[in-house]
DNA sequence: GCCAACGTTGGC
DNA sequence: GCCAACGTTGGC
């Protein structure tokens, strides 16, 4: 089992469109960092929802549903999707700043790597955010 | 709205 | 293959 962030700007994508919408596919990735974390992806991992710009807090987990394939929206090979279902919402989001001061999360990429939009966390980080956020 | 960080592109 | 120029992202 392994646990990422994703980051999605509200006004594009916003966690409320994609709990109406139950499942969506990950589309609109173009960096390779990125990608190729989409790519580490497999059925059933946990997923961190990020509002970035507005809100700047993580609001929910979602899950893998269906590992990655080629991106509908282009016929470059180089990209690729995942599908994504909503699990829950967190009771309180865990803002950027909460993020930040924690002592236990200061290496997550979200802080050390700002523009990186899909991420890798380590177990405990995920554990942490999840139970900041209850 | 500004600016820093950083990834990508293209000239040499 | 290096590096400067440029574009984009995202926090403030």
């Amino acid at each position: 089992m392994q646990y990422f962030l994703v980051k999605s700007e509200p006004f594009k994508y916003s966690w409320d469109q994609f709990n109406k919408d139950k499942r969506t596919f990950w589309d609109g990735v173009r960096n390779y960092q990125a990608r190729n974390n989409l790519k580490e992806m497999k059925e059933g991992d946990l997923v961190l929802f990020y509002h970035s710009n507005e809100g700047k807090d993580v609001v929910g987990i979602a899950k893998v549903v269906k590992e990655f394939y080629q991106d509908p929206t282009t016929e470059d090979k180089n990209w690729v999707v995942v599908d994504l279902e909503p699990v829950q919402s967190l009771k309180k989001p865990v803002t950027l700043a909460t993020i930040k001061a924690d002592e236990r999360l200061k290496d997550v990429s979200l802080v050390k790597q700002g523009r990186l939009s899909v991420m890798q966390l380590k177990a405990e980080e995920f554990d942490r955010i999840v139970e900041l956020g209850s």
